[in-house]
DNA sequence: AGCACGCCGACT
DNA sequence: GTCGGCGTGCTC
C-alpha cells in the first residue's frame, strides 16, 4: 500500500495524505495502452484512466464532499512517524490524472522555496504553476510557420556581437547579465542570438515578455526564427491548449518557451537560460496569491541550475540599476541606434503657466494636435491611470503637500475633510493658505479618462477618435483590432493608457501627448518616480524610432521634478543616481525589504479591528524575537495600521500594515507566525505581499 | 476555498 | 413555536 502526500489548492498551510489505488486498476505501460486501443481511448475521454502514482503528477481526490485536483508531493510506503491522524480517516484517491509528471523535481523544489519565501501554502503555489487544463487536446495554440530555411541572415553590429559573445562565453555559470540600451538599439536581436546559441548547445530557453508585449507580431517573430521548437504560453490559450503546450515542453518537442509572467514556471528539461525582456515592467509581479515576481523566480531557477539569467530594458528598475552599479549584474550596453532613428523633440508643457480651469488639454498641445490633423497625420494621447485620488495643490505655485514622515503625497478625504498619509496614517486638516507661497488659491488635482475623451471630441469634432483602455476592452482581440484600425489610418487620434506605450509602430504617427505626467508622480508609492520616468522615456524612445520628425509633448505641473525633468532632457544617469539617493535616504528598496499586509473585508470595522489585532500580534512576536535573537532584529520597522490608498476595492474596505527591514528573513518569520498560527475571522481576508511592487 | 454545524431574531 | 442569519471549524 502506498501513501500519497497531496497538495490541494486551499488556503491552508498543509498537505493531505491519501491512499493510492490498488495496483491492478492501474494502466501503466504504453504497450498496454496501445493493445487496449479503442477501449482505452474511450475511457481516456471519460476520464476513467488511472496512471501510476508519481511525484509531480496530478491526482483527483474526494475532499470533504467535493472533488478536487491536487499535486502528488511524495509517494511513501509508510506513514510518517509524526502522523497524528486516525489511519481510518485516510481516503483513497479517485485516480492519477497524468501519464507523466507535470512538475519536474526542479519545479517542486522551486515551489517549496516559493512557499517559504512568499508565505503562501504549498498547495496554492503548485496549483498556480500548472495550467488549469483538465484534458489534453491536440489543437495547437497557434499556427506554425513551417519552413526553417526561411531564415533571413541578420548581421549583428559590433556592439551586439560583443554582447552576445560575452553573455554566451560561459553558459554553465550562474551570472546575471543586463542588456541596457535605448529603444531601437537592437536588444531583441541580441536576445534571439543568445537563445540560438544556447539552443545549439542542446539546452532549453525561457523568454519572458510583459503581458502586453506578447502580441501576434512578437509570436510571429519567434516562430519565424525558431519554428516548431517554440512553445507559446499566453492568456489567449484555453486551459487545454496550455496543457498541450506544457506537454510539448516536457517531451522536449519545444525547446524555447515564450510567454508572460507565469511562463517562468515552464517545465523546460535541461534549462539553459532565462531571458527577461523589459525587465522593469510591472506585469512581472503577480497581483494575486502567490504574489511572486517572475524576476525573483528566474533568479532562483538560474542559480539552482547554474545557468545565466539575461535581462534587458531601456529603463531598468531602480533595483536593477543599483545591482548594475555595484556590479552584481554584468552590464552590456548598446548605444547605437540601428535604423538611424533619432530622439524626437520632447517638450514639457508647464501647466501652471496656462489657465487649465476645467480643461485637460493645454493650448500648446491643442495647437499641435490641430496642426497634425491638418497634415493628415496621427496623434496618440496618453492618459495615466484613472484619476482616483485627489491631491492638495496650490494653483499659484504648484506646491503639493507631502507627508512629513514618508515624503509621499497626502490624499484628500472628503468625508473627514482631512489630508491623510496612506503610508503611516498621519493626517492633517487641509491648509486654506498655501504653506509655500501664502496663496489662498488652493485646490485638488486629478483627471478622469471619460472626461478627457469628451474634451477631445468637442475640441476636434471632425477627428476620428478611438479610446483604448482596459475598462472598455472586454472582448478578446478588440485591442488588436483597434490597433490595426489605427495603423490603417481609420482613426486620427488614439486615446490610450500605458498599454499603448510599448512596441507599437505607426508609420503615420506624428504627435504623442502625455496628458498629465504628474498623475503617476503623485501616487503615494515609493515607485512612482521610477514609473513616471520610465513611461516618458519609453514613449519618447518609441516615438523617435518610428517618426523622425515627431514630437512628444509632456503636460505637467512639475516640469522641474526629477523624473519629469530628467526624462524630458534625456538625463538617464542623473535620474537614477537621484532616485537611488532618495531610496537610500528614506529606507526603501533596494536599501530595505518590505512585506505588506492588507486586511480586506466587506465590513470596515472587521477589516480595521483585524488589522489592529494583527499589528499587536506582530509587534509582540517581534519583541519576543528581539529577546531570543538580540542583535539580529535591529532594523525592523512595523508601520500601521493605516487605510490603503485605494481604501475600498470592489466593496471591500482595505487596511494595511507595512513591515520594513534590511533582513527579509526576520520579516518572513514574523508574518509566518501571524498567518499560520492565528485564526483570522472568516470574513476578513489577509493579503500577504513580500517585496510589494506598489503600496496602493 | 466550500460546506456543515450551531446558536439567536422575525414570521406562516 | 419554526426558518434562516452567518460566525466557527474542518476537510486526509
Amino acid at each position: 500500500m502506498a501513501y500519497l502526500e497531496i497538495a490541494l489548492n486551499i488556503p491552508e498551510n498543509q498537505t493531505f495524505t491519501y491512499l493510492d489505488l490498488p495496483q491492478d486498476t492501474q494502466k501503466v505501460s504504453n504497450i498496454e495502452e496501445s493493445a487496449q486501443g479503442k477501449l482505452f481511448e474511450e475511457k481516456k475521454k471519460r476520464s476513467l484512466v488511472n496512471y501510476k502514482a508519481q511525484v509531480g503528477k496530478r491526482a483527483e481526490v474526494k475532499f470533504g464532499n467535493k472533488r478536487l485536483t491536487g499535486i502528488i508531493m511524495a509517494v511513501r510506503d509508510k506513514l510518517p512517524e509524526d502522523f497524528n491522524l486516525a489511519p481510518e480517516k485516510i481516503r483513497t484517491i479517485t485516480r492519477v490524472i497524468d501519464s507523466q509528471p507535470l512538475l519536474t523535481t526542479e519545479l517542486l523544489t522551486t515551489a517549496r522555496w516559493m512557499s517559504d519565501y512568499y508565505l503562501c501554502p504549498i498547495g496554492e503555489i503548485v496549483n498556480s504553476m500548472i495550467p488549469s487544463g483538465k484534458r489534453e487536446t491536440d489543437a495547437p495554440g497557434f499556427s506554425f510557420v513551417e519552413d526553417y530555411n526561411n531564415r533571413r541572415d541578420i548581421k549583428l553590429s559590433e556592439e551586439q556581437n560583443s554582447a552576445v559573445e560575452k553573455i554566451t562565453r560561459d553558459i554553465s555559470e550562474n551570472k546575471i547579465h543586463y542588456l541596457y540600451g535605448k529603444t531601437g538599439t537592437g536588444k531583441t536581436e541580441v536576445f534571439l542570438t543568445c537563445a540560438e546559441k544556447v539552443l545549439k548547445a542542446g539546452k532549453g530557453i525561457i523568454y519572458l515578455v510583459p503581458e502586453i508585449g506578447l502580441t501576434k507580431q512578437a509570436i510571429e517573430v519567434f516562430t519565424e526564427r525558431f519554428g516548431q521548437t517554440v512553445a507559446v504560453l499566453h492568456s489567449g490559450l484555453t486551459a487545454s491548449q496550455k496543457l498541450s503546450e506544457w506537454n510539448r515542453i516536457l517531451e522536449k518537442k519545444a525547446r524555447i518557451v515564450i510567454g508572460a509572467r507565469s511562463a517562468v514556471f515552464a517545465p523546460v528539461p535541461d534549462l539553459g537560460m532565462i531571458i527577461i525582456d523589459e525587465e522593469h515592467d510591472g506585469s512581472y509581479k503577480s497581483n494575486n496569491t502567490p504574489r511572486y515576481h517572475a524576476r525573483q523566480i528566474a533568479m532562483y531557477r538560474c542559480a539552482r541550475n547554474s545557468i545565466p539569467l539575461l535581462m534587458g530594458s531601456a529603463t531598468p528598475s531602480v533595483e536593477a540599476w543599483n545591482s548594475i552599479s555595484n556590479e552584481s549584474f554584468v552590464c552590456h550596453k548598446l548605444t547605437k541606434r540601428l535604423a538611424g532613428g533619432q530622439m524626437p523633440l520632447i517638450k514639457a508643457i508647464d501647466l501652471s503657466q496656462h489657465n487649465m480651469n476645467g480643461i485637460a488639454i493645454s493650448p500648446p498641445l491643442e495647437n499641435e494636435i490641430r496642426k497634425t490633423l491638418e497634415e493628415k497625420r496621427q496623434t496618440i494621447l496618453f492618459m495615466n491611470r484613472r484619476g482616483f485620488n485627489h491631491f492638495y495643490r496650490c494653483n499659484s505655485c504648484g506646491f503639493e503637500l507631502k507627508c512629513k514622515n514618508c515624503s509621499v503625497s497626502m490624499t484628500y478625504h472628503l468625508s473627514a475633510n482631512r489630508l491623510k498619509c496612506h503610508y503611516c496614517g498621519w493626517s492633517v486638516t487641509p491648509p486654506s493658505m498655501c504653506p509655500n507661497c501664502g496663496s489662498f488659491d488652493t485646490g485638488y488635482s486629478g483627471f478622469g479618462t471619460e472626461y478627457i475623451e469628451t474634451e477631445v471630441r468637442s475640441k476636434f469634432p471632425n477627428a476620428r477618435v478611438v479610446r483604448l483602455d482596459s475598462d472598455n476592452l472586454t472582448k478578446k482581440g478588440e485591442f488588436d483590432e483597434k490597433i490595426a484600425a489605427f495603423k490603417n489610418g481609420e482613426y486620427d487620434i488614439l486615446l490610450g493608457t500605458q498599454m499603448v506605450a510599448k512596441g507599437l509602430n505607426f508609420p503615420n504617427l506624428k504627435l504623442v501627448g502625455v496628458i498629465l505626467a504628474d498623475t503617476g508622480l503623485h501616487l503615494p508609492d515609493f515607485r512612482s518616480a521610477e514609473k513616471t520616468f520610465a513611461l516618458i522615456t519609453q514613449v519618447a524612445g518609441r516615438a523617435g524610432r518610428f517618426f523622425p520628425d515627431g514630437k512628444v509633448y509632456v503636460q505637467t505641473y512639475n516640469p522641474g521634478s526629477a523624473p519629469i525633468y530628467c526624462a524630458v532632457k534625456n538625463l538617464t544617469n542623473e535620474f537614477y543616481s537621484y532616485e537611488i539617493t532618495q531610496r537610500k535616504l528614506l529606507g526603501f528598496p533596494p536599501f530595505s525589504r518590505i512585506v505588506r499586509l492588507v486586511f480586506r473585508s466587506a465590513s470596515l470595522q472587521n477589516a480595521q479591528s483585524t488589522a489592529e489585532e494583527a499589528f499587536k500580534i506582530t509587534g509582540e512576536y517581534f519583541e519576543e524575537l528581539q529577546k531570543k535573537f538580540p542583535g539580529q532584529c535591529e532594523n525592523v520597522e512595523i508601520l500601521g495600521v493605516s487605510e490603503c490608498p485605494l481604501a475600498v476595492i470592489s466593496n471591500n474596505y482595505r487596511f494595511q500594515i507595512i513591515l520594513k527591514s534590511d533582513n527579509i528573513a526576520i520579516l518572513q518569520k514574523i508574518v509566518k507566525h501571524l498567518i499560520y498560527d492565528y485564526r483570522r475571522p472568516a470574513n476578513v481576508y489577509i493579503e500577504v505581499d513580500v517585496d510589494p511592487n506598489s503600496l496602493l
